[in-house]
DNA sequence: TGTTAACACGAAAACGTTTTCGTTGCGAAT
DNA sequence: ATTCGCAACGAAAACGTTTTCGTGTTAACA
């Protein structure tokens, strides 16, 4: 006990340390035990080709000074980190923070831990806080596109970490072309759900609110009403669709929103059906029926998309496309995982769409 | 340029590996350049022991070979990970993900890293991530306790990695004889300002929507309801508190939670204000007063705690006090960086308080 | 007695850095 | 012709592990 006694402790600098049990390390229990480094290694890990006697009496003093394998040794020696880094564009919403709590979930399961980046819809501090990750934190990339990213469609970066042999899984916000395991949502579908289930519920002229084009979910989510419309001999009319530009998240933000969406309703007095492609729009939406006068869902019915809190707990309770974030962290976790502990297997990379289901209220019929 | 060349690949196992720029280390460097290992580390870091010539050359091959250090080599070198580690009890949720945005902002300023654990309220699960990531993984803490923890009151794990010199900082849900930095939100004082609101605007009877009292938070702004009605002459009455305990996170809790808070407007017919100490308990609140034909806020007004997404888009829009949760985990990220930065300097610690706001919108007059 | 085999352990390398402390070679000063 | 000093570089340790490959001791066997 030459170290761990008293003594040691009168010479520290800081007296009120006097109390630290700093972490010990394989080192310092070899020189209490005066055994070797490799022996103690060999002790812990019950190795055979040590005695028992020497077996025990290291691992009860491992025990008693509750001793842990330092990760970041252990990290530098396997080349393994078992983390996985996250980069969503925002935490502050309700499906990316219920795609971590799927990702975490089976993460963490696996012994994974989690380390996360925001680029907050920048295509600058994406490409930062992958730079940062990608020299040994991390093991793989779990990712979803920021918007100026995909504005700009400068991938490069993607395409770097993938030559440099680390997996990458995208979600949600994907690109095609990118030699990597995607996780997605039928968004084409659940549009088409939402759009068939107006129709049948009697509605003639149905409304879409939604992005501008460049936002790829926001771009099949058009193209699924549609289809739908379409398919159901429903004439589209320029004047229902309404693209809003939600690139600029000022202070007024909300206010346009809401003046757009108030213009749509006065150039379609008509309009008895909403489809709009996130919960915001629709909650929105149903503000502006409110304002004139339209009872929900007996003059509008109201579809939204994502099945969020607002959808849950507003007043009427909202129908919308339920997308399943936390099944699609879990998946996008699974196949990462999987890449990680298989790299020797051939390179091939799947595509794996998560179902999305109507879940209905009160804001329909 | 031995190593790089084409002959090498043409080595390797994996044909598709043919492509892969592996990550080059300083060692690869100084084989390439026929120079040592701390000649090429030195050359990098500008270092007037080398020759300008040899500096030159080795930061051109390092750029064309985009070489990164290797963030886990220099963690166990200089025992600082650079990253801090974050435990709370959901990631869904309003709050929390604000105060995670908060700490990744000011932290992602200063070069650190970000890495999550939840706890889902559980005191194991809150354990367990906190002993995966005590063993080197991280520098510090920044946390707020699950529900399950202060039941127990089983804070052991906390102490425990503090007295092993890892600094930690809770927030809103704290441990007050902890020795650690806190930031809190003034609970007392915010349920105050609500409470005299609507004393303010004409309320008689005002009710409380709280939680059982092993949550802080919920204990303290109980507290603060009092004090108001104490400060305002008015008689507390244990009719008009009602303590919901959300300890079991059921299917069926927000019915159980509507009928309790139907039960209060019952055997209170002239309730005229509520105080909830969170957004559901207000919207829930708000629900019921339209299910018994009160208008809000003309019959019945109404004040949250929490200023989320619900507040802002519920109809009517609720006035609500605001504990802005990017302030505290700015903060927090703050102290915890400051103390890693300056271990040298004397141990004490603070405890911040953020000022809460009310934001007044439509739930009262 | 000499060989062998099992047993129990230690030395050292490796992971990728940084940094301290040499060690050269060479021109200048004595 | 020495000594000195400086410029430019390399060796090695250290961070904390795991693992391979010795090596010495002892017991068993021929």
């Amino acid at each position: 006990m030459k170290f761990f006694g008293n003594i040691y402790y009168l010479y520290t600098k800081d007296l009120f340390k006097i109390k630290m049990k700093r972490k010990v390390t394989l080192k310092q229990i070899s020189k209490e035990l005066d055994v070797s480094i490799s022996t103690v290694s060999k002790a812990l890990r019950n190795s055979k080709e040590i005695s028992e006697d020497t077996r025990e009496k290291v691992q009860a003093f491992a025990k008693l000074y509750n001793y842990r394998p330092n990760n970041i040794a252990l990290s530098l020696k396997n080349r393994k980190t078992k983390t996985i880094g996250i980069i969503i564009p925002e935490i502050v919403h309700h499906f990316f923070s219920k795609v971590i709590r799927g990702i975490e979930l089976v993460a963490n399961k696996q012994g994974y831990n989690v380390i996360v980046g925001l680029s907050n819809e920048s295509f600058d501090k994406e490409v930062i806080n992958m730079e940062m990750l990608a020299n040994g934190s991390i093991d793989g990339f779990i990712l979803s596109i920021s918007k100026e990213t995909l504005l700009q469609q400068d991938y490069h970066h993607f395409n770097e970490t993938i030559s440099q042999g680390m997996p990458i899984v995208m979600f949600d916000r994907v690109i095609n072309d990118i030699k990597c395991d995607k996780v997605i949502v039928d968004d084409v579908q659940g549009s088409k759900k939402a759009v068939n289930k107006l129709v049948e519920n009697g509605c003639k002229k149905i409304a879409i609110i939604t992005t501008k084009d460049y936002v790829s979910v926001g771009k099949l989510r058009t193209q699924g009403y549609l289809e739908a419309l379409d398919e159901n001999k429903i004439h589209p009319e320029a004047s229902l669709i309404l693209k809003v530009d939600d690139k600029l998240v000022s202070e007024d933000y909300l206010d346009i929103l809401e003046r757009e969406i108030e213009h749509l309703f006065k150039s379609n007095k008509k309009l008895d059906g909403v489809f709009a492609v996130n919960e915001l729009y629709a909650i929105t939406a149903m503000k502006v029926a409110r304002k004139f006068g339209k009872h929900i869902p007996n003059d509008i019915q109201v579809i939204g998309f994502t099945d969020g809190v607002l959808s849950k707990h507003a007043t009427p309770s909202l129908t919308t496309v339920s997308q399943h974030g936390q099944k699609i962290g879990e998946k996008a976790a699974e196949l990462l995982i999987h890449k990680l502990e298989h790299e020797d297997e051939e390179e091939q990379f799947q595509t794996i769409v998560i179902e999305t289901e109507l879940v209905e209220r009160e804001s329909t019929k």
